[in-house]
DNA sequence: TTGTTCCCGGTTTTT
DNA sequence: CCGGGAACAA
């Protein structure tokens, strides 16, 4: 009667029934062989965090403050779920956002109730790997084949593009990316072609929004492929049409987790309340109802009399197909209604209660910054009313940071609305504990080599002799062109640095070629990845002939390599396309048969030799080719580890990774996005300023809420910092070639005085140093503008009478600027949005790079300039004046147009600047 | 078919 | 200002 054999590496004794495993027998024997690890996993955690453990049953939230445990409460949970006999690990459902996370959630699991046990736990992973777990099952539903293949973004892009085409639309007027959005938007609310807003299918290709999305959809189905929306999209409508097939998943999980909830959106909502909430019977006493007998009734009630016993799991596999004879004259009866119901979900048929399964979310609502791409805040804060009954535990112990740190952070977001509210707290109580050091620069220039000089002093021993490792630093930017600074100063050291995201590994040119050969040969019909390699190396196949094997394809509705194959015999075709697609043809058949012969890495090389690929990175003789044909060897290298060509190719397209190689000492440059989770004993936070943190779009497009995200944004900041937090904002930046005046954030405000430092952190050099203890970095005011933040510490006093102009820094930089100012000057100053803009045409920084290093990767201003003035006003300088500017100092004048100067300055070197920003000397 | 000029946009990122 | 993509010429 066994059964559920994959469930059985954990246990021994397979006697239980598959819907009673928490049976006692289970227990007892599980008890029995895991007695010695049971004591100790709970030992050592507070109160709390053992409560979120022990609560197994009934829905359960966990708000998880930064560094407050909320890995280890998960982990222990599944430990402890399994170590009484609760469940299989096969019966336990655990997602997370992350391959990254799901990998540790493992790995920690691993430690706990050993590696071995983890290996029977299938059902932990992304929503995505799940979603593709299910979708291969039940592949026939969503109309697709199993070995369906998943497409990238990239692959979307072009194939929307060819739909957009096929629609004689113009494509620059309807950009393909940003319809692949809106249709990834719509997926990620769970919606169909037919369920999207009637605004929202007119706004887009002249009305013909929904005509395209339902295009794109049957394109997909044809080519046998999923975009990554569908991973979850597809389920979900699986789910809600055939309810036999959701109710055995009902049957099997017992146990749900989900990481990082406040990050679900709501199709990610959709699938997890379709699997955790099941019609049962009517509540009685206790909230949320017993596993045992809420799961057993759910068995053994069946709809329409379909009464199907309990399927071992591996033949349920087999006979998937069954269901789908099955389903036959079944009504989707659920697809069009919708999920969530005028509150708390839909009410099942009858006089059921719908009654939650054992459902953990983990998630903190302060840390949820992915609301740009469709994350749901709401869904963590509604978590009592769309689950009733629900326990909620708040985890405020940190064991992460400073009293100081914490302190800054909680005043911080104690200033955004709507949360739950937490309060973290620690027991550490050192004197020695610096307080939040925030620092002003007078550029981007000058905050790298402050953070640079701060670096090298972290480094050296201090008086305990104690010296910091570069790993132990990150810096974290708002934005990425924040990054160049740093690297440029940190080059330009020899400090060494390591930037986290960026390109990855999969998604450069050379391997993403090659992976289009594989899938082709994996998948003769992926027509996207056909296209993409059918003319490398170059053939001479060009735009006309792909779109007649293009064509020829539709018409006899093949793949495009069939069209190709059949093209290539007949005599459409020039001689010499014809000879070039022939080939192509007989390589990719001949593959094909390898495929069953062959070894998967062996073909692999076979293919990239026998295409010319290799060989034309071989004759290419470009610096990086070199590189690439590194990449493709560590690429084949890393089939290896993979049974199957295809099976390779899954995990390509699902974890996207990037290779890091570790090892190296150094300070890590990343985004606050791609810092969420990570902590460092020292933490530096450059680009505090308006307009870029908080960010103006997420201001201007998100108004309030685009606000609070990110503010929520500047708590994850802080709160990955373990013992030194420092903060940096400038008076200028280089924004998009362009020196803008800049005020300080208003975050900064919301720091509590009590645990910041408003000093210098020792980056005196040049003159720029800002020694100004007394704490106030005066925020700009132009033209009578209300400060919007209302008072703020960081106000210049001596600013505030004034009514036309104002912005001062109380650097000595800015008072030397202040005693140059002239008429000039103040007239190109002006109030634009709110905020001063000063504008410099602006060529090249070579000021800094002196010692050293010689060859930095600079870029050179061509001094010349076309008579291409517009309507400028002619500048009052001659050609040779000797003028004053307040960033580069004295210059002469080299070339005028119109009020734009070419000046050759003593120090900083050849610079375009406006006739405004320099005064005669 | 391929190489060059012009134009636009320029926050954050996973799968 | 700088890079990428698309229109255009050889």
């Amino acid at each position: 009667m066994s059964g559920f054999s994959e469930d059985m590496p954990f246990f021994d004794e397979p006697n239980a029934r598959p819907a009673a495993p928490s049976g006692i027998a289970a227990r007892a024997m599980a008890a029995r062989s895991t007695q010695n690890r049971a004591v100790d996993y709970l030992n050592g955690l507070n109160p709390e965090q053992r409560l979120a453990v022990e609560t197994t049953e009934g829905p359960v939230l966990v708000l998880a403050g930064a560094g407050t445990g909320k890995t280890r409460v998960l982990t222990t949970r599944i430990a402890h779920i399994l170590a009484t006999g609760r469940a299989y690990p096969s019966q336990i459902l655990a997602v997370t956002f992350t391959n990254k996370a799901a990998r540790e959630m493992k790995q920690r699991i691993g430690i706990l109730i050993g590696e071995e046990n983890v290996e029977g736990m299938p059902w932990l992973g992304t929503f995505h790997s799940i979603g593709v777990k299910l979708l291969r099952r039940h592949a026939e539903l969503a109309g697709l084949k199993s070995d369906f293949t998943i497409l990238d973004t990239d692959d979307v892009v072009r194939l929307m593009k060819q739909l957009i085409q096929a629609e004689n639309l113009d494509d620059k007027r309807w950009p393909a990316k940003q319809f692949a959005q809106m249709i990834d938007n719509w997926k990620n609310k769970g919606l169909g072609p037919d369920e999207i807003p009637e605004g929202d299918a007119r706004s887009f290709g002249n009305g013909k929004g929904r005509q395209l999305y339902k295009a794109y959809q049957e394109r997909l189905q044809t080519l046998n492929t999923c975009d990554f929306g569908d991973l979850l999209y597809h389920p979900i409508r699986i789910f809600r049409a055939y309810p036999d097939v959701l109710k055995d998943y009902h049957r099997k999980f017992k146990y749900i987790l989900v990481d990082e909830y406040q990050d679900t959106n709501t199709a990610q909502y959709m699938w997890l309340r379709l699997l955790a909430q099941r019609p049962g019977v009517p509540r009685s006493g206790s909230p949320g109802g017993r596993t045992p007998s809420a799961s057993k009734s759910t068995i053994d009630r069946t709809e329409g009399g379909r009464y199907r016993p309990p399927v071992p799991e591996e033949e349920q596999l087999v006979r998937s197909d069954e269901w789908d004879i099955s389903a036959e004259g079944r009504k989707p009866d659920r697809a069009s209604e919708p999920l969530r119901g005028p509150r708390g979900g839909p009410a099942p048929a009858g006089a059921e209660q719908p009654v939650s399964v054992n459902i953990c979310c983990v998630g903190d609502d302060d840390q949820s910054i992915y609301g740009w791409r469709g994350a749901e805040v709401d869904n963590i804060l509604r978590f009592d009313k769309d689950f009733p009954g629900a326990t909620i535990i708040r985890l405020e112990r940190n064991y992460r940071s400073t009293a100081h740190i914490l302190g800054a952070a909680s005043h911080l977001i104690a200033h955004n609305e709507g949360r739950f509210g937490k309060t973290l707290f620690t027991d550490r109580d050192d004197p020695e504990d610096d307080k939040v050091h925030v620092h002003a620069a007078w550029d981007s220039e000058e905050e790298a080599r402050a953070v640079g000089e701060t670096i090298e002093a972290y480094q050296r021993p201090d008086r305990q002799g104690n010296r910091h490792n570069l790993n132990d630093m990150a810096i974290l930017v708002r934005a990425s062109f924040q990054m160049r600074a740093f690297e440029d100063r940190f080059i330009t050291l020899g400090l060494n640095y390591r930037v986290i995201g960026g390109p990855r590994f999969y998604e450069r040119l050379e391997i993403r070629d090659a992976l289009a050969f594989f899938r082709v040969v994996a998948n003769g019909g992926d027509d996207l990845a056909f296209e993409r390699i059918v003319n490398v190396p170059k053939r001479g196949l060009g735009e006309a002939t792909i779109r007649q094997i293009h064509d020829t394809a539709r018409a006899m509705r093949i793949p495009m390599l069939e069209a190709a194959a059949t093209l290539a015999e007949s005599d459409e075709l020039k001689p010499k396309p014809r000879a070039a697609l022939r080939e192509v043809a007989a390589n990719f058949e001949r593959w094909q048969k390898a495929l069953e012969t062959t070894p998967h890495t062996e073909l692999a090389e076979t293919i990239l030799e026998e295409s010319g690929y290799t060989d034309m990175w071989k004759n290419d003789r470009s610096a990086e080719a070199p590189g690439r044909l590194e990449n493709l060897k560590e690429l084949i290298r890393s089939m290896e580890e993979y049974e199957s060509l295809r099976s390779f190719l899954e995990h390509v397209a699902l974890v996207m990774e990037a290779e890091q190689g570790e090892s190296l000492d150094a300070v890590s440059i990343m985004t606050l996005h791609s810092a969420k989770g990570l902590e460092f004993e020292t933490v530096f936070l450059p680009g505090w300023e308006e307009g870029l943190f908080p960010h103006q779009r997420a201001l201007d497009e998100g108004g309030r809420s685009g606000l609070e995200e990110e503010r929520r944004l500047a708590y994850v900041g802080l709160t990955r910092a373990k013992k030194n937090l420092h903060i940096w904002f400038v008076s200028n930046r280089l924004i998009h070639g362009l020196w803008q005046s800049t005020i300080p954030s208003r975050f900064l405000d919301e720091l509590p005085e009590t645990h910041v430092d408003v000093a210098d952190g020792g980056n005196s050099y040049g003159g720029y140093g800002n020694p100004y203890g007394g704490g106030s970095f005066a925020s700009g005011r132009g033209g009578g503008r209300q400060n919007p933040y209302g008072a703020s510490r960081f106000d210049n006093i001596g600013a505030k009478d004034q009514g036309s102009f104002s912005n001062t820094y109380a650097t000595p930089g800015w008072q030397r600027a202040q005693a140059n100012r002239t008429e000039a000057t103040d007239r190109n100053w002006g109030t634009r949005s709110g905020h001063q803009v000063e504008r410099i045409g602006y060529g090249e920084t070579d000021s800094g790079y002196g010692a050293g290093r010689t060859s930095v990767k600079g870029r050179t201003i061509e001094g010349e300039l076309v008579a291409k003035s517009v309507a400028d006003t002619p500048s009052a300088f001659k050609l040779g004046d000797r003028v004053f500017h307040q960033k580069f100092g004295n210059g002469n004048i080299a070339a005028i147009d119109g009020n734009k100067l070419t000046i050759d300055f003593d120090k900083a070197g050849q610079k375009r600047v406006l006739d405004g920003f320099v005064t005669s000397v």
